[in-house]
DNA sequence: TGTATAAGTTTCTCCTGTAAACATGGAGGG
DNA sequence: CCCTCCATGTTTACAGGAGAAACTTATACA
């Protein structure tokens, strides 16, 4: 009505508009489970345009979760200010931040997991999501070589730390550490857990 | 050809048949992609038999992830024999009872853990999720009763061991626990690695 | 013996993913 | 300045799938 141009002929940038659509039913319902056709609709284009900067359903489904995973990233970073007194603190956030993400995407943290975002399928997305796993493999590199750190194999840290963010971040989601269950703010408190295993002293 | 009755006219146990022919293609594939459909053709009945047994999809897969975690339950109940000489080997042996499981099992493992199986629907389903979850519990729980536990609030060991398991667990069926990237046995190590946090003296 | 019912089957509608053929408008060459 | 090419859209077409509804059949029970 407002506009100038009633309907633009070729759209400008329509893959980058099919995406924000996707994203924004991706956090309204979820869940992945909607269609191609549907992101179509209410992107204002038709069924089969799409098509042309996607080559099937999954390819945005990668795409999606490449986004999430920088976006988790960025998140990360931002939150493992050098500030901090310790790397101890810095992987405490580090890791408060990804559950943080996960605990406010849950739909798009779900989706980064799925076996629906096939890493060995698309490279750049299995490397965005091994980006991610370095932040936190940086901080264990850093609190070792800083003696904070048991001088513990690193990949024995690095599996547990991965393992121990990405598994409270699931449990979180699907509510299953509800305070009535396992106590309040089971995440610092478990997080802590891990940590007394992975550092030297208090 | 060699049976009595060629076709029993109404089968006698449709709804097995089913979850096993489903089973089955989920063991095959690695995924619940498979259509209603061709479950009911494979289990050689029409396409809409399966509704006289299971309301929708959902339904079915939800009936899988049931079955999963009681088959999980038994597997760890197993493995944590009580010969083992103290909690911490019944909950290392546990937990890679689990991890095993999902290796073996990760269509099914991830079935289990997807929103796909939404456990706030199906109560049965829920309950077989923390009965699995259970068996960890009672472990901390009695390891703190015999001391070798340290006597943290048993929520935030819980969280912290259950997410553990778990996080390798889905770490390791997505192959992001490969020798090259994480060392030999990381997963024996990273449990270490907690257990050290958990446990008083070595 | 007769019949209500659970368990199967057929048929139908609406929707999806995806391919193919067609349209269009903006960019670059003459 | 016009004309043609190509990326980007649209239309049309088709093979399935989910699920509803109506129909069929054997079996259990009165």
């Amino acid at each position: 009505m407002s506009e100038t141009k009633d309907r633009p002929y070729h759209h400008g940038d329509l893959r980058r508009a099919l995406i924000d659509t996707a994203l924004d039913m991706l956090a309204t319902d979820q869940n992945w489970a909607f269609t191609l056709r549907e992101v179509a609709r209410r992107t204002g284009v038709s069924h089969a345009a799409p098509y042309k900067h996607f080559r099937d359903r999954e390819m945005l489904l990668r795409e999606l979760a490449r986004i999430g995973f920088n976006r988790l990233g960025e998140a990360m970073t931002e939150a493992m200010s050098p500030d901090l007194p310790s790397t101890r603190a810095q992987f405490m956030a580090a890791a408060q931040a990804c559950i943080g993400f996960a605990c406010q995407n849950p739909g798009l943290y779900r989706l980064m997991f799925s076996s629906d975002a096939d890493k060995t399928i698309d490279p750049s997305l299995h490397d965005a999501a091994m980006n991610t796993f370095g932040i936190l493999l940086g901080l264990l590199e850093k609190g070792q070589r800083d003696g904070s750190f048991r001088p513990v194999a690193i990949s024995a840290q690095a599996a547990a730390g991965w393992a121990q963010v990405h598994g409270l971040a699931m449990l979180a989601i699907s509510h299953q550490l509800l305070e009535e269950k396992v106590g309040p703010a089971p995440i610092p408190a478990a997080l802590d857990v891990l940590l007394d295993g992975m550092c030297r002293s208090n």
